[in-house]
DNA sequence: CACGTTCTTGACGTCGTGTCAAATACTCTT
DNA sequence: AAGAGTATTTGACACGACGTCAAGAACGTG
C-alpha cells in the first residue's frame, strides 16, 4: 500500500474551520485542498464526498465540544453550572473574534434537503446525536441539582426546554448579532427555569 | 416598453414554494423557470439574481404569515393566545403533509455566508425584520395579558424568550421531526410564562 | 527484486449561476 | 397610422463547483 502523503485529523480540522466561516455551501473542495496542500482527488478518494467530508469534521469537532460542555455542566451551584452551560453555548459560537453560526444548526439547517424534502438520515443522525447528548448532560445536571434541592420540576422537560431556547439563541444570534442580548436572554432562561422569576 | 409575459407575483408564490420544499441552495433558477413557464433569462431580468427573488419571495410569504400570526394572537385568554401562537409556529413548518422546516431559520441558516463570515446585509435585515414584528406582536398580547392579570412580569424579556423558543423548535424540528415533542415544549413554555410551573 | 495495492494526479463531464447582445413586442408620440 | 423608443425575451457564452475515471507513482510484502 502506498501511505497517505497527509493527515487525516489535520484536513479534518483544517475542513471544518473553513466550512465553519464560510459555511458548507461557501467552501470548495478546492479552497480546503489548497488549504490542506492536497490534491482536490485525494480527498474524494479519502472521504468520499463534500458532505461526508463535512460530516467527519463535524463529528470531530462535536466530540471536543462535548467535553467542554461537560466540564462547564460539572462544577458550582446549578445555577453557576447553567450559565457556564449558556455561556459556552454562545460564545462557543465564535472562535476567534469574528462571529460565525452555531456549526450544528447552521449544519442542520444548511445541510441535505437536496431532493424530497428532508435532509439524509446520516446527517440528521449526527446533528441530533450531539443535541440528545446535550440534553442528557444538562438532564444530569438537572437531576443532581433537584437533589440538592435547587431545583424542583421536571428534568427531562426543563432540560429539553434548554436545549432548545440554547438552538433559538444560535438563530437570534445570526439575526441580530448582539451578544449581550443573548445573555440576557439566557439569564432570563436560567432564572425561569430555577424558579426566580423577575430579575 | 414591451410587457411582461409572466405575473410577477404568481413567479414569487411558485418560487418560494420550490424554496421552501427543497430549500434555496437544492432549488435552481432552472427549476423555477420550468416551473413558471419563465426563460431563465427572464427571471435574471426582472429579479436580478438568485438570492434576491428568494427575498422578494419571502418578503411575500412574511407577510401573510404576520397576519395569521397576528390573528392568532389576537383572541381568547393570553394562554389560549399563546398556544394558538405556538401551535401555528408549529404547524406553519409545514403547508401540506411533509414536513418542511421554518423558512425563516432555514434562510437564516443557509443564506449568505459567502465570502467573509455573515451573511448580506440586505438578506440578515429581511429575516430579522419578520423576528422583530412577531417579537412585538408577542409583547402586545403580553402587556395585554398583564392588564388583564393573566401575566406578571417583564412583557418584553418574556416575548424575547418566547421567539427564542420558537426559533428553537425550529431547529428542533429539523433535528428530529417529532412534532409531539415540540407541542409538549411549547406547552412547557407557556407554562413557565405564565407561572404555572409543574405540569 | 518484482508484485500488488493503495494513493495521487490531471483530464473530463455535468450542472448551476450570472452576463451579454441580438431579436422581439408592445406603447407612445407625431 | 406609422415609426421610434424601450423593456423584455431568448439563446449563447464564460466561469466555477462537484464528482468520476484511468493512468501513473510510491510503498509494503513475499
Amino acid at each position: 500500500m502506498r501511505p497517505r502523503e497527509f493527515d487525516h485529523d489535520d484536513v479534518l480540522r483544517i475542513a471544518f474551520e473553513q466550512f465553519w466561516r464560510k459555511g458548507v455551501r461557501g467552501t470548495s473542495l478546492s479552497d480546503i485542498a489548497r488549504d490542506a496542500g492536497v490534491q482536490r482527488g485525494s480527498l474524494y478518494n479519502a472521504f468520499g464526498s463534500k458532505e461526508a467530508l463535512f460530516l467527519q469534521a463535524y463529528e470531530r469537532y462535536a466530540g471536543d465540544y462535548l467535553v467542554a460542555l461537560q466540564k462547564a455542566l460539572g462544577a458550582g451551584s446549578l445555577r453557576k453550572r447553567l450559565i457556564a452551560f449558556f455561556d459556552l453555548t454562545i460564545t462557543n459560537f465564535r472562535s476567534g473574534t469574528p462571529p460565525r453560526g452555531c456549526p450544528t444548526t447552521r449544519g442542520l439547517m444548511e445541510l441535505g434537503a437536496a431532493e424530497g424534502e428532508g435532509l439524509d438520515e446520516d446527517a440528521r443522525q449526527a446533528f441530533a446525536n450531539l443535541i440528545s447528548r446535550i440534553t442528557a448532560l444538562v438532564q444530569d445536571a438537572l437531576s443532581a441539582g433537584a437533589k440538592r434541592g435547587e431545583f424542583s420540576g421536571n428534568p427531562a422537560a426543563a432540560a429539553l426546554h434548554i436545549i432548545t431556547v440554547t438552538r433559538g439563541l444560535a438563530v437570534i444570534e445570526r439575526a441580530f448579532g448582539d451578544e449581550p442580548q443573548l445573555r440576557k436572554i439566557a439569564a432570563h432562561t436560567v432564572d425561569l427555569v430555577l424558579d426566580k422569576r423577575g430579575r
